[in-house]
DNA sequence: TTTCAAACCGCATGAAAATGCGAATGAATT
DNA sequence: AATTCATTCGCATTTTCATGCGGTTTGAAA
């Protein structure tokens, strides 16, 4: 018994490619595949897939509402989201639409497939990006905690703030440039972030 | 019950000066005196004192810095900043980090003695000077520059303040990663400012 | 109609930042 | 004694950014 996935994505390629793989592999039938929300809305609740991978950025509708409203009309089929990017306002708005994964557009053939079965048996197959994302989420006081960061890791980190570039920070510091390259490098790990702005975003706040 | 006083000086005499001045008076005790804004750092919250009588210019750290990084470790200490002048820049850097008085090194003692006890009773004693520049800073007249900017370079200062890349930006926008280029060396040069981490600094003032 | 600003695109180059993989020290804890 | 962690430093690689130069199109203002 094959798991019948349906697609939505406006790119052709992209669709073609993918329905291409679910066909190919073992245990997986692609039922179904449209460009765009509107056309998924028409014909799917006749046939109701089990999984159906759907894109966030449609032409006209977009992926959360589509999900939103093909949830009531297919109960039972399980929809992970698929995109290019980790876009927090998106994460949470489809997974509010009743998505129950996350899988970017990436993301390699095999794990795909994967986290279609994941999806179809009762999981939610979601990067540990996102995943951290969601639980942060949670968090009721997932605010400012400077205290994970060490005194002199937070004084780097404000001169990050202004704006100084590593050899200044370096100079004002009276510590070589590499270990400033250290320091940001560890801000960065126990922040979870990946750039100065991100870092700032985090510790600061608007 | 005495009100604990901390004081932070570099200046060997002032310090101890100030520190005989309040343990001389009815109702004060300095229980902390330090050089330098690690050495308080370092100590301070194992004990910390109901007021500390920081010093803006010291020798390594400054005194806004110092007070910002106290504020998280000694929460219900309060900091009355010390210094010579009236410097705008300092003034609203040290409110900034937290301090709740200013007060002149010049200030007589008995006048000196009634900030603390009014810092500590939540009061937040300043000049007259000081007071004037502070609500005018609160007046929004003076605020709120007009950003220059066109809508599309707004919407891509946005993005950048989100922390997201050029490459983002240019599929969020549907435009091309060159165009993103082109708009940034407008908005820096409109700007003046040759940074992400600068421009966001100047136009989103924290 | 000319002019101009905004929005768009491309290529090229050097500088800066991010990241990976170390490693040594000293202080504090277990 | 062993372990953890902050702090310091080095080097190499890859990615991203900043910037200079060139351009087109469009629509509004002069």
């Amino acid at each position: 018994m094959k798991i019948k996935v349906g697609i939505v994505e406006d790119t052709k390629d992209i669709r073609e490619g993918l329905a291409m793989l679910i066909d190919a592999s073992e245990g997986f039938s692609c039922t179904h595949s449209f460009p765009t929300a509107e056309d998924a809305i028409k014909t799917l609740p006749a046939d109701p897939p089990d999984v159906v991978l759907m894109d966030i950025n449609l032409p006209g509708m977009q992926g959360p509402e589509c999900v939103k409203i093909l949830k009531l009309l297919c109960p039972h089929t399980q929809f992970l989201m698929c995109t290019v990017y980790e876009e927090d306002e998106h994460i949470f708005e489809s997974l509010k639409s009743g998505a129950n994964g996350y899988v970017l557009k990436k993301t390699a053939p095999d794990k795909l497939l994967e986290a279609i079965a994941d999806i179809f048996q009762g999981g939610s197959p979601m990067t540990g990006g996102i995943a951290r994302k969601v639980i942060a989420s949670l968090q009721p006081s997932a605010q400012t905690k400077p205290a994970e960061l060490s005194l002199r890791e937070f004084e780097i980190l404000e001169s990050l703030a202004k704006g100084y570039r590593y050899k200044e920070i370096a100079d004002k510091l009276f510590i070589s440039i590499d270990t400033v390259r250290s320091h940001i490098r560890n801000i960065y790990e126990k922040l979870q972030v990946h750039s100065r702005t991100e870092a700032l975003n985090k510790v600061f706040p608007k």
